[in-house]
DNA sequence: GACCTGCTGCGGTGTG
């Protein structure tokens, strides 16, 4: 055991942190900690530690706030609480064993606190609300909604919010959710309490800071880890889709013959490449193989295991995504962290953050990653303890033909590729979409502090999620809007003294438990054999008795489809293909765009790429200069005009909800628009028009989108409201406009 | 044309 170098970070610590610090045997403390651990300890300020994974900035946190917490227990007074709020419970699993461990003989209660926890626990704490509250932001908000009338005396002694893996919070309905919670706590105990907010790598400081702290962003302490990310070692290879060796037709009339067909006669060329290379490269290691959908993922799993079983060695590749039962997924779970013998888990963004399954040899990605801050926390598993972190990216292209469209010519998934590759190497990741309303979440939190208090006027609905409050940007026309339109749907109701209620409708969803979510989660099937379920199959894909499927890495035929219990019961079989899960398009960011632009304008090729990746740039290039999509943006095709801003999604969303308010209809498809029916000189006219006149309001755009109601409680709002979330979430006039001038003045 | 996350209190019955 060796003796941590003192500083005055170390002596700030109470002694039996000290002593916990000696017992681990560090030789020093992270300069990330002896920041934190002042900053912290102060109890004056917020702080963000923003570092990579595994660098320590947990103990960061807890170190000082265990010692605050231990000081106080030595007081007359009492001790203090603090909250601990992860956005996943396997994350609060793990933190408790962590924490069991630092407080190994004090007196130092550490609740964890989420569904799975046996009441009697959580009984413990509501009789002796002291020491660490583990939790998640459901059970916070049941807590708020079931015990409101006790609230301020749980949390008086509240000394410390620490919020987990901030970056899963911004800028989504389960952050203003967070937001909104840590404001009520605030207001009911009459007094600020110090936030933590630990995360990896964020894209911008100080919007991380203003989500932390909405109303004083300035005054939060942001301190970043500079520990160099160690070697990287990348490679991107290029692939070309080579259809199945047999048709869909050709397999059906091979099998009505009688004849047995191979299942690799049916799976595309270029995916069997894939999975041939991944079995070389991965097996009798731990790896991640990230194949960006659940489909993918059945379908890499399966031909990855029947490798393993033409050769009759252990299968050591298995899936794990979303729709698995718990225990498939655990089993995977567990044989990675365990290191006995090799595992791969090939999966979807799962196992991209939270829990501790170890240190893996590499990761592959089949696909362009969707963003660049999800491309760095993948890396983030691999390459620990000093080694080199290894990416392999798997991209696959259409052969061209004369009948292949001008944009797939571009080779636009190579280019996505490299351009985030590019942005990743460069430091760069997207910064969180902000300054979405979420009025469905606004709803909940109305709902929620009216059980609160057991019923309020509008004025204190205002005053606790509006004034001065995570809301604040509804304002008040909307917010008033936005409660007259619960009265009439039967959310609120209001007594004769002016009092807000639950209505009808409002009570029977507060009282059931899927009240505490903020967001939404289709209905689906479940997935059982021999009366064990193995998972989930969201409910609008079609599916009859006697079909066959992939699932769980294996091959089934639906043996029963009971609709009354929404419930597959499955039998082994040889056949099938991998379900389609459905599910909605990510957003790719204006700088990845731009990057793009300027790989196909570039003429460098960059040394990561292999043969096949080389040959798809140089492809992308000849043909975007071909298309003269050097010169210019508009590309005539037939009755169609296709445009090429180079901006992301938001923008050019907007883009073409404007001109097809100029009627010009206009979608956007890929990395460009279509307008319809339409010449090249009739769009640039469109343009000029637009530019010319004032700025239009996204509100009224946004009023010509159909099917805006997305998230959980929209299904309340009317077209208006609507109107107003979605412009707030899914428009940018200003970047739309910018691109409206850079494109007149081209031409 | 993508992914992921979370969830209470009560009443009935059984057991020590």
């Amino acid at each position: 055991m060796s003796t941590p170098e003192p500083s005055e970070a170390f002596e700030s610590l109470h002694p039996a942190m000290q002593k916990w610090v000696w017992r681990q045997g560090w030789a020093a403390l992270r300069a990330t900690q002896e920041q934190t651990i002042p900053a912290v300890l102060g109890g004056d300020c917020d702080v963000i530690v923003a570092a990579a994974t595994a660098g320590g900035k947990t103990e960061a946190a807890f170190l000082p706030i265990l010692s605050r917490l231990l000081a106080g227990g030595d007081d007359d007074a009492g001790m203090g609480l603090a909250l601990y709020i992860s956005p996943l419970k396997a994350l609060i699993n793990d933190q408790y064993g962590r924490l069991d461990l630092m407080t190994d003989g004090l007196d130092l209660p550490v609740v964890p606190w989420h569904g799975d926890i046996p009441q009697k626990l959580k009984h413990g704490f509501l009789k002796h609300p002291r020491g660490m509250l583990l939790i998640t932001p459901e059970s916070l908000e049941a807590i708020c909604v079931t015990h409101g009338h006790r609230l301020a005396s749980l949390f008086e002694r509240l000394e410390y919010v620490v919020v987990d893996e901030l970056h899963a919070f911004i800028g989504v309905e389960r952050g203003m959710q967070l937001q909104s919670l840590m404001h009520r706590l605030e207001l009911v105990i009459r007094r600020r309490v110090p936030r933590v907010g630990l995360s990896a790598t964020l894209g911008d400081m100080q919007l991380a800071a203003g989500f932390l702290r909405p109303a004083g962003a300035q005054s939060v302490r942001t301190i970043v880890s500079t520990e160099d990310a160690g070697e990287l070692k990348l490679q991107i290879r290029g692939y070309r889709q080579v259809p199945p060796a047999l048709s869909p037709r050709q397999a059906e009339a091979t099998e009505e013959s009688g004849a047995e067909v191979a299942v690799e006669d049916t799976i595309q060329g270029d995916v069997l490449d894939i999975s041939q290379h991944l079995f070389q490269v991965l097996r009798g290691t731990n790896n991640l193989v990230f194949a960006n959908s659940r489909g993918n993922v059945e379908t890499y799993a399966d031909l990855l295991r029947r490798q393993c079983e033409q050769l009759r060695v252990p299968v050591e590749f298995f899936p794990h995504h979303g729709s698995l039962s718990k225990e498939l997924r655990e089993h995977v779970e567990t044989g990675l962290k365990a290191q006995t013998q090799p595992v791969t888990a090939v999966c979807t963004s799962t196992l991209e953050m939270g829990i501790d399954i170890g240190s893996v040899a590499s990761i592959a990605q089949i696909g362009p990653p969707h963003q660049v801050a999800s491309m760095r926390q993948r890396l983030g598993r691999s390459g620990r303890r000093g080694e080199a972190a290894v990416l392999r990216i798997y991209i696959q292209e259409r052969e061209i033909d004369h009948k292949t469209p001008a944009p797939d010519r571009l080779r636009p998934a190579l280019f996505q590729a490299v351009a985030m590759t590019e942005l990743l190497l460069s430091r760069w990741t997207e910064p969180p979409l902000h300054g979405a309303l979420h009025l469905s979440t606004l709803i909940q939190q109305i709902l929620s502090v009216i059980a609160q208090h057991g019923g309020t006027t509008a004025q204190g609905l205002w005053n606790a999620l509006c004034e001065n409050a995570p809301f604040a940007a509804v304002g008040q026309d909307n917010f008033v809007a936005l409660l007259r339109r619960m009265g009439r749907t039967g959310l609120l109701s209001q007594s004769a003294d002016g009092t807000l209620l639950h209505g009808e409708v409002g009570e029977r969803i507060v009282n059931h438990y899927s009240f505490f979510a903020a967001f939404t989660t289709p209905e689906e099937f479940t997935l059982a054999v021999d009366g064990k379920v193995i998972g989930t199959l969201p409910i609008d894909r079609p599916v009859a008795e006697g079909d066959y499927l992939i699932f769980a890495g294996r091959r089934w035929r639906v043996l029963r489809l009971d609709m009354t219990h929404k419930r597959i019961d499955l039998a082994r079989a040889g056949g099938g293909r991998a379900p389609t899960f459905g599910g909605t398009a990510g957003i790719v960011h204006d700088v990845v765009r731009a990057e793009m632009h300027d790989l196909y304008c570039g003429q460098e090729v960059p040394v990561y790429l292999d043969a096949g990746a080389q040959e798809l740039l140089a492809e992308g290039r000849h043909h975007f200069h071909d298309l003269g999509l050097d010169r210019t943006a508009f590309l005539d095709a037939g009755e169609d005009v296709f445009v090429f801003p180079w901006a992301g999604d938001i923008a050019l969303d907007t883009l073409a909800a404007m001109l097809t308010e100029s009627r010009i209809r206009t979608q956007r498809e890929g990395v460009y628009l279509c307008a319809r029916d339409t010449t090249t000189a009739a769009v640039q006219e469109a343009l000029k028009r637009i530019a010319a006149r004032d700025q239009p309001a996204p509100v009224e755009l946004a009023a010509n989108v159909e099917n805006k109601a997305s998230e959980k409680y929209d299904e309340f709002l009317d077209d208006d409201l609507l109107s107003v979330d979605w412009a707030s979430r899914r428009l940018d006039a200003n970047a739309a406009l910018q691109i409206v001038q850079r494109l007149c003045a081209s031409n």
